[in-house]
DNA sequence: TCGAACACTTAGTAACCCCATA
DNA sequence: TATGGGGTTACTAAGTGTTCGA
């Protein structure tokens, strides 16, 4: 590092220390005693953390498997972590050069800034101010689910644009042409409905396990088909909608014609029968319906540690209260007198009963089951039959946040025909609220997508009821949020070079924001909200980092400027991570912690609006989450070019594929809680495994034996058996390589979650591609659902695609 | 201009269902 | 035929980002 170069970067350090001090001094009051709890809610932390190492072993563990597997198949690595140390040096080499640039008006500007930055300084204050409020008067203390045991997540950055790929136009920036047959205005009437029904698509399904796409062929028809089949096929291949050759509505509309028929209310409360009681202070007591109804609730979740937690508890008996009559009021007035245990069984036993019904009966609740999908499942937009997701409306019962939340127990409110707003077309069919009731509200938006909508009690937010992912609405969305994810890579070298700029930037503004963005490139961080205190658990995004979810490390493990992040994140579940940086990053981290509180902002000068404002100017179209979808593409896409190799067998493929998938499911922080019946089922495939190591010495054997006797007798018997006996011994060693590979697979994806990197992040025509080329079916990527999201891509990826 | 409201996507979990196996 | 277990689906909470209106 040269003199010149240190000497810049204590310049920088010292106009900022001097620029920040006032608002430090300023804050500095408020925050010590926050700073206590914190603390304290800090070594709850530790103590979870350290419960949870139990993991550690597993992770032993996991790599022997994988050690074990690579006999099988070579040339699978693991070095993402270095490669990406790698790419990250070569990076921060190539922009140390030029670092040093006119400081003589730094001074000038920052006294300019510092005025316009008050106002943000206040919100942030205020934030700050509530958090405190909050922490104090929460007995709560921060419980951050179990750590993922990884420590930096496999990334591979900075790799060259693939040779021979053509960027492909955004899908914002040129409709896609084919003209649409309903283009008619608002008022039009549907047609004939074009979409096949549940039935048909069972069916359909059942004829789609054979069909394996191959080659440049748009037609899916397959080649082995009978001729009969074929032509069922491709019948159905045809009333099959195919929305994306068609052109898009202009913008803002969503749709032209909207007919349902509303939504499915949950069953009426049905009382307990006369023998189940429910006892305060060990004495009997009949509750008033609504009473007993609330108290089912509880009684249903006897089970679940919530019961057990003393904010639900809380929030529960208060909102349980609200429910009971002056006389239950008086008598009932605490809950640890209370006992549910009768209730709590008599569900149970309603559970088994529904368990052991004969299969007649469970036939007849399924196919009432269909008739209601059948019924309310559906809707009629734009002449298309299309499947709703969620048509029930959300029954009463206790609110379950997540992580530590402080609304966790409160009730849930029973949702009625009056709370509900119906959205549709004015010369649809409007649907009738149910007898005695009226709607809230029937309304004709065509700018928004939902059918039905509510506003629930607990956040006050609103709940809607919308189409099914395989729908062209939902569809469309998500092709163009990939399309947007695949401009992104054609400046995102660009963008790269400019936030490197403003490392060095004299606006303190520009550099929080330039810190920020590198980790929501590097690291696939979220943006980061503001979140309204009190209101939800304490979790937090980029923007909204905290200098207690940091610690910096000039040099920890013979690794320089790493940073530990370790911080609740969506849905409480913790993220850490030890990640090396490059030095003007790790400096200005340094910076931007200066004279502040554990429980101060990191970057004060920033929130996601800033943020993505700036985005926009940098490519239209351009957030904070794209980032995280374009990362997560790109990852998949170049991991799978990594690890994939042509000679292996499906299964070999697949567990490259999965890998894949896992370095993305890492990147992005996807966890899940360990199975519970994940050892026991890990243990079973052993014992599978290992009886198929005892079938193959003993099939071994035999092949010896029969060679031997080849050799002696060479007549035809003794050959023919020979041969048999190889056969046996290939197929048992196959059987025993599908096994291991299946450990392997499963023990690796012990407590991370693929399907919402595969479902969210992932573009689909990536796998497509893939599996194209290495002829792999489909259905053993995508299953019927997830096929069904994505027919797009299905449809419209080759196999040379490239993201 | 800012916070609130709104619309929509992303997320993990639990219930359910179905298939392989004994 | 019963059972166990894993894959799938339903559910709904928790995010992001845009729009609205004071």
């Amino acid at each position: 590092m040269s003199g010149d170069q240190v000497q810049n970067d204590s310049q920088i350090e010292a106009d900022f220390r001097a620029n920040d001090s006032h608002k430090h001094k300023k804050d500095k009051e408020h925050k010590e005693h926050r700073h206590k709890e914190h603390k304290k809610d800090k070594d709850r932390e530790k103590t979870k953390h350290n419960n949870s190492e139990h993991r550690d072993p597993s992770e032993k563990k996991h790599k022997e498997k994988h050690k074990d597997v690579e006999k099988h198949k070579d040339g699978e690595k693991h070095k993402d972590g270095e490669k990406h140390k790698d790419g990250e040096k070569h990076r921060e080499e190539k922009h140390k050069d030029g670092e040093k640039h006119g400081e003589k008006h730094r001074e000038e500007k920052h006294h300019r800034e510092k005025d316009g930055e008050k106002h943000k300084d206040k919100h942030k204050d205020k934030d700050r101010e509530k958090r405190k409020e909050k922490i104090k008067s929460s007995s709560g203390n921060v419980k951050i689910k179990k750590e993922n045991g990884f420590t930096s997540p496999p990334r591979i950055k900075d790799e060259p644009v693939a040779e021979g790929y053509t960027f492909s136009p955004a899908a914002n920036e040129k409709p896609i042409k084919r003209p649409r047959d309903d283009d008619d205005d608002m008022d039009y009437k549907p047609k004939k409905i074009k979409t096949e029904d549940v039935k048909k698509a069972k069916k359909r399904k059942q004829e789609e396990v054979d069909v394996k796409p191959k080659g440049k062929n748009k037609s899916k028809i397959p080649e082995k088909a009978a001729d009969g089949k074929k032509r069922k096929v491709k019948k159905e291949e045809e009333e099959k909608w195919k929305w994306w050759e068609e052109e898009r509505h202009a913008d803002g509309i969503k749709w032209k014609f909207l007919e349902h028929k509303g939504p499915v209310f949950a069953p009426p409360y049905e009382p307990l029968p006369e023998n189940v009681k429910f006892y305060y202070d060990c004495k009997p007591v009949k509750l008033s319906p609504k009473t007993e109804e609330v108290a089912t609730f509880f009684a249903k979740m006897l089970d679940h540690e919530y019961t057990t937690k003393e904010i639900f508890r809380k929030n529960f008996f208060k909102d349980w209260k609200k429910e009971m009559t002056s006389e239950e009021k008086s008598l009932i007035t605490s809950l640890s007198k209370c006992d549910f245990n009768e209730m709590g069984q008599y569900f149970k036993v309603q559970s088994e009963i529904r368990k052991n019904m004969t299969k007649e009966e469970k036939q007849k609740i399924k196919a009432e089951n269909e008739k209601t999908l059948q019924e309310y499942g559906f809707c009629i937009m734009d002449s298309h039959k299309e499947r709703i997701a969620n048509f029930r409306i959300e029954p009463p019962g206790l609110f379950r946040g997540r992580g530590d939340h402080p609304k966790m127990g409160k009730l849930k409110k029973r949702i009625m025909p009056e709370d509900i707003i119906i959205n549709c077309s004015k010369n649809s069919k409007i649907p009738p609220a149910p007898p005695g009731h009226k709607w809230k509200e029937v309304r004709y938006d065509n700018k928004v997508t939902w059918l039905v909508s509510w506003t629930e009690n607990i956040q006050g937010s609103i709940k809607y009821i919308m189409l099914n992912p395989s729908s062209r609405i939902k569809g469309e969305k998500d092709w163009q949020k990939y399309e947007i994810a695949r401009r992104l890579k054609s400046c995102v070298d660009k963008i790269r070079n400019t936030y490197r700029e403003d490392w060095k930037s004299k606006e303190m503004k520009a550099r929080q924001r330039s810190v920020a963005l590198y980790f929501i490139d590097k690291l696939a961080l979220r943006a980061g909200n503001e979140k309204e205190e009190g209101e939800t658990a304490d979790t937090v995004g980029c923007c909204s980092l905290r200098v207690e979810h940091i610690k910096l490390y000039p040099e920890l493990d013979g690794q320089e400027f790493v940073v530990e992040f370790d911080f609740p994140g969506k849905d409480s579940i913790r993220y850490y991570n030890k990640v090396p940086v490059e030095k003007r990053v790790f400096k200005n981290l340094q910076l931007f912690m200066e004279n502040k509180q554990p429980e101060d902002d990191l970057f004060d000068r920033l929130n996601t609006s800033i943020l993505n404002k700036h985005l926009q100017d940098l490519m239209e179209g351009l957030t904070a989450k794209v980032f995280r979808t374009y990362n997560a593409s790109f990852t998949l896409q170049q991991q799978l070019k990594e690890l994939t190799n042509a000679d292996d067998n499906v299964p070999a493929k697949i567990l490259s594929y999965n890998r894949a998938n896992r370095a993305v499911a890492i990147l992005c922080n996807h966890q899940r809680a360990a199975p519970k019946t994940f050892e026991k089922s890990m243990q079973n495939l052993q014992t599978k495994i290992d009886a198929k190591k005892d079938q193959l010495l003993d099939a071994r054997r035999e092949l010896k034996s029969a060679k031997a006797d080849a050799k002696v007798r060479r007549d035809e018997r003794t050959r023919k058996m020979l041969e048999s006996k190889k056969k046996a011994v290939q197929r048992v060693e196959e059987q025993l390589m599908k096994l291991e590979v299946q450990a392997t697979d499963r023990e690796e994806n012990k407590q991370i979650a693929l399907g919402t990197s595969k479902l969210n992040y992932l573009d689909p025509r990536i796998s497509v591609a893939w599996c194209k080329k290495y002829g792999i079916p489909i259905e053993k990527i995508y299953n019927k659902t997830q096929r069904e999201k994505f027919a797009w891509a299905l449809d419209m990826a080759e196999e040379d695609f490239v993201f």
